[in-house]
DNA sequence: CACACACATAGAAAAATGTCAATATGTTTT
DNA sequence: AAAACATATTGACATTTTTCTATGTGTGTG
């Protein structure tokens, strides 16, 4: 995979805004438009517009566009891709601490 | 586990910079002091201390004092806290859309 | 074709975050 | 006890992010 710093700030933060945080607990029920995700959030329509380009920057969330709606919905790739990732960027290789006279 | 919108954002936000995801590609090698962090980092002291504060606060990472020293380490137990909730927030509980009559 | 609707974009203001220099705190050494 | 060292905190500033109003774009409808 081999995802650069850049790249994985972008992945993470998708879940760094209390707001997209609950983006994702509403799209858990299912694929959702714009308009509906709109109802269940105090945002105005264009602040929810910027959550889901930074959602679908992310690649854990996927739009579709069905004539004038766009559907929303979490992406199980996207999930994994950040799975990986976190895990990758998590795993320790070596445990010993080669530090200031191994203390 | 439970963990609130707050509480997710704030274990997230370990990732939302690049620096800090340096800092996780240093530590794999092992536990580290400030001090040999801050030799691979283009930062200024104090910044990096405040790094080393998000990431202890993201619980990705433990601080051990040791005399003058601060050690730090990516943390097994925070890691998984993160895997679990990246995991459960991007549960999909059903797929089928009910939104805009089902289109 | 004009209008209504769903969503995106632009631009500006406010809030949060990242950064550094200066200073404070706590620890070890002399 | 004083000096040196490692790290944290403070305060200021710059950048980024969040948010809104206003407007633009594309799509369907009367």
């Amino acid at each position: 995979m081999e995802l650069s710093n850049k790249q994985i700030t972008v992945i993470f933060k998708a879940l760094c805004d209390e707001n997209r945080v609950q983006i994702f607990r509403i799209l858990q029920h299912g694929e959702l438009c714009a308009c509906h995700l709109l109802e269940e959030l105090h945002l105005s329509q264009p602040t929810l517009s910027h959550h889901m380009k930074v959602l679908c920057d992310s690649g854990l969330v996927v739009g579709r566009k069905e004539g004038k709606w766009m559907h929303y919905s979490i992406s199980p790739e996207g999930a994994k891709v950040a799975m990986d990732c976190l895990k990758e960027i998590t795993a320790v290789t070596e445990n010993d601490c080669k530090c200031c006279n191994n203390q």
